[in-house]
RNA sequence: GGUCCUGUAGCUCAGCUGGAUAGAGCACCUGCCUUCUAAGCAGGCGGUCGUUGGUUCGAAUCCAACCGGGAUCACCA
C-alpha cells in the first residue's frame, strides 16, 4: 500500500529513542539503529507505562537479559527527566513515566484537538457507494457505504482533502427489467399513488420481472425446451434485451421511462443516504461514463500494451501471474474494465491535484480492481501507484448469506428503523428524559439506533467476512455505539454542573501521585493520534473504533471510583474535569471519524 | 484446478511489523444505585489460538504442507 501520509511520531517514544541510543553508546560501545528499539504498553499486572524487551540486545550488551534491563533503566533514570523510575521483570524494562509528562500532556491535549493533524496538501478521492437502480439499498450497501464514509472522515483528520464520490449504475438490462415489468403489470402507479417509497417500488417491478420470467421459462421447459433454452428465449427476457438496445439508441419513450424511474430510484436512495448522514461530492452516472476507456484501450493497442486476437483487444496480465483479459469485444464494444479504465482517468484528469483514489468495493471484485490497476500502470499514468481497492468481506445472516431471490436481504431503510425503535423502547424504560420534548426524545433515539448500527458494522476488521446478527447488533450495552455515547454524555452531564458551578478556572495543573485510574486514560489519550495514523494508513476504521471504546471503558472505570465534581482539592478537581473534557472531546471526534453522532444527554 | 481472503472462549470479535500467565463484549453466576447519569462499575466462569512440521532465546503472530469456510478466474455487469 503507498505510505502517502507521513508516520505519526509517538511523542513519548521520539524522546525516548535518542537517549536510548546513547545509553547504548555509552553502556555497550554500540550504535543503536533507531528501529531496532520497539516499545510496547506496559501490561496493567506490573507498574509502568512503556516497556523495552532487551532480549534483542543481549548480544550487543554481552550480559545477561536482567543486567542488561537494569544498565539500561539506570541510564535513563539519571538522563531523561521523563523518566520517573523502572523496574526489571526477566528481560522486561518497565518505565514509569513522571507525572509532570502526563500534566503536560494533558494541558496540551486541552488546548489542541488530537485527531486533527496538519495539513498534508494532498486530496483524496474515496468512492464509496455504488448502487445499482433497480432495488433499494440493504445491509451489505451499509457496510460498504459506512466504511468508506468512515475512511473518508478518517482521511480527513489525518490532514487530507477528501472528495467523496457515488457511482450510479443507472443503465443497462436490470433497469430495463424494472421498466418492462412497470410498463407491462404497474397501471401506471407512482410512488405518490402508491404511497411507496421510489426505489422501493422499482424494486417491486423487478421482483416482478422476475416472476414473469420464471413462469414463462416454466411454460417453455413444459413445451419440451432445456433449461439453458428456456432460459435464453424466454419472450419477456428478450423484450427487455430489445429496450435495451432502444435504450442504447436513444429512443425517446424509453428514454423518458428510464429518466423517470430512475428519478424515483434517486428520491428513494437520497432519502436513505440522509438518515444515513452520508454526503457526496460528485456523482458519477454509468449512462455517462460507460462509453469511456474505448480510445484508451486503442491507445494502449498503439503503444504496445495490449494486443489484438480474433478480432478483440486483449490484455496479457500472464507476468503479473494472473490471466489474459478482454478489453473490447469483438464487435468493438466495451467490456466493464473498459469504461473502469475510462473513468479513473476521467476522474485525475477532473481533479489534477489528486494524489490517491479509493474504491470502497466489497471482496468479490479483488480480481477486477487488481487488473484494473496494472492495466492503468501500463499505460503510464503516474498516478497508478496511488490507486487503492478498499476491500471488505460480505455480510452474512445467521441464516446464511443473503439472497435477493431469496427475500433474505435486510433491507437499509427496515434496518435502521428497527433499531431506532429498539432505542426508544430500551430509552423509554429507562425514564431519565422525562423533561425532553416528544422531539428531542425522536432526535435522541435517532441518534442511538444509528450509532448501534454503525458501530455494529465499523467495529469489525473490514477485509473479514461478518455475520451480523440482528439480535446482537440491536444490543445497546457493552462494546457498542450507544455504550460510548453514553460515557459521552456522562462527561458532559459533569461539564454542565461545572458551567453552572463555576469552579472550574482552568488554572495550572499541581503536580501529586496520579492514581491508576487516570493514568490509565491519560495513556489511551496518549496513543490516540498514533491509532487514527494506524487508520488512516491502513484504511481501517475498526482500529478508530475499538480504541474508542477502550478510552471510553477506562473512562467509565475512572468515573465509577474517583470522585470529580465532589473532589474537595481543587487542583485534583480541576485535573479531573480537564481530564473529563479531554475524553469527551476526544471521544466526539473520534465518533465523527466514524460517521457517529454523539448526545449531550441520554 | 490456479489465485486471493479467512479459521482465537458457547456466540460475536480484538490481538497478528514475533516477546511476560492469550484480551473484550454477549450469554451464565456474585456483589454495587439516600453519593458526579446503573445504557454503568467490580468480580467469577469459560480457550489444545484449525492441524502438523519448520525458523527462533521466544510463535496466536513468520514460513511450508494439510484440513475447514468464502470469493474469484466470461468477447456478463
Amino acid at each position: 500500500m503507498p505510505t502517502l501520509r507521513p508516520m505519526f511520531q509517538d511523542r513519548l517514544q521520539s524522546q525516548l529513542v535518542p537517549v536510548l541510543q546513547q545509553a547504548f553508546k555509552a553502556l555497550f560501545g554500540h550504535d543503536l539503529d533507531a528501529k531496532a528499539i520497539t516499545f510496547q504498553s506496559t501490561r496493567p499486572e506490573f507498574e509502568g507505562d512503556v516497556t523495552i524487551n532487551v532480549f534483542p540486545f543481549l548480544k550487543v550488551s554481552g550480559k545477561g537479559p536482567e543486567p542488561t534491563a537494569q544498565a539500561i533503566g539506570e541510564y535513563l533514570q539519571a538522563n531523561l527527566d521523563l523518566v520517573d523510575r523502572f523496574n526489571v521483570v526477566k528481560g522486561f524494562l518497565n518505565i514509569v513515566i513522571a507525572d509532570s509528562y502526563w500534566l503536560a500532556f494533558l494541558r496540551e491535549a486541552g488546548q489542541h484537538d488530537l485527531l486533527q493533524f496538519p495539513a498534508t496538501g494532498k486530496k483524496v478521492m474515496v468512492e464509496y457507494a455504488s448502487p445499482n437502480t433497480n432495488k433499494p439499498l440493504h445491509l451489505g450497501h451499509m457496510r460498504n457505504i459506512f466504511l468508506g464514509f468512515s475512511v473518508s472522515r478518517i482521511l480527513e483528520s489525518a490532514g487530507n482533502e477528501v472528495v467523496r464520490v457515488q457511482v450510479i449504475n443507472d443503465r443497462g438490462i436490470h433497469i430495463c427489467k424494472s421498466m418492462l415489468a412497470w410498463q407491462k403489470f404497474g397501471d401506471g402507479e407512482t410512488p405518490e399513488s402508491r404511497g411507496l417509497k421510489g426505489d422501493k417500488l422499482v424494486g417491486k417491478y423487478y421482483v416482478e420481472f422476475d416472476r414473469a420470467y420464471k413462469k414463462e421459462i416454466e411454460e417453455l421447459l413444459a413445451g419440451g425446451r432445456t433449461k439453458e433454452e428456456a432460459e435464453k428465449e424466454a419472450p419477456i427476457l428478450l423484450e427487455a434485451q430489445a429496450m435495451l438496445l432502444k435504450w442504447e439508441a436513444n429512443d425517446p419513450e424509453v428514454r423518458a421511462l428510464w429518466a423517470k424511474m430512475n428519478g424515483w430510484c434517486y428520491d428513494g436512495f437520497n432519502a436513505t443516504y440522509d438518515r444515513m448522514g452520508v454526503t457526496f461530492d460528485r456523482l458519477y452516472y454509468e449512462s455517462q461514463t460507460y462509453v469511456l476507456g474505448k480510445n484508451d484501450v486503442l491507445e494502449g493497442v498503439k503503444k504496445g500494451v495490449f494486443y489484438e486476437k480474433d478480432g478483440a483487444v486483449w490484455v496479457d496480465n500472464t507476468k503479473e501471474g494472473l490471466d489474459e483479459k478482454v478489453l473490447l469485444r469483438r464487435d468493438g464494444t466495451s467490456v466493464y474494465m473498459t469504461q473502469d479504465i475510462g473513468t479513473a482517468i476521467k476522474r485525475f484528469e477532473e481533479y489534477p491535484g489528486l494524489s490517491q483514489l479509493i474504491y470502497t468495493v466489497g471482496n468479490e471484485q479483488d480480481y477486477h480492481f487488481k487488473v484494473l490497476f496494472i492495466i492503468l500502470k501500463k499505460l503510464g499514468f503516474s498516478w497508478a501507484d496511488e490507486l487503492h481497492h478498499l476491500s471488505y468481506g460480505m455480510v452474512d445472516l445467521p441464516s446464511g448469506k443473503m439472497k435477493s431471490r431469496e427475500g433474505t436481504v435486510v433491507d437499509a431503510d427496515d434496518l435502521m428503523e428497527e433499531m431506532v425503535q429498539e432505542a426508544r423502547t430500551s430509552g423509554e424504560q429507562l425514564s431519565k428524559l422525562d423533561d425532553f420534548t416528544e422531539a428531542e426524545k425522536t432526535a435522541l433515539f435517532e441518534m442511538i439506533g444509528m450509532s448501534a448500527v454503525k458501530y455494529y458494522l465499523l467495529k469489525v476488521d473490514p477485509k473479514k467476512r461478518m455475520l451480523f446478527d440482528p439480535a446482537a447488533s440491536i444490543d445497546l450495552q457493552g462494546h457498542t455505539g450507544p455504550f460510548i455515547q453514553y460515557t459521552y454524555a456522562r462527561t458532559q452531564s459533569l461539564l454542565r454542573k461545572v458551567g453552572t458551578m463555576d469552579v472550574w478556572q482552568h488554572e495550572h495543573l499541581g503536580t501529586w501521585p496520579l492514581l491508576p485510574e487516570e493514568r490509565a486514560v491519560l495513556k489511551l489519550l496518549h496513543q490516540f493520534p498514533g491509532v487514527l495514523n494506524e487508520g488512516a494508513n491502513r484504511l481501517d476504521p475498526s482500529v478508530v473504533a475499538n480504541h474508542t471504546y477502550e478510552l471510553v471503558k477506562a473512562y467509565n472505570s475512572f468515573y465509577q471510583t474517583v470522585p470529580v465534581m465532589k473532589e474537595e482539592d481543587p487542583a485534583k478537581r480541576e485535573f479531573r474535569l480537564e481530564l473529563s473534557s479531554c475524553v469527551a472531546a476526544v471521544t466526539k471526534k473520534a465518533m465523527w471519524c466514524l460517521g457517529i453522532e454523539v448526545p449531550e444527554r441520554m
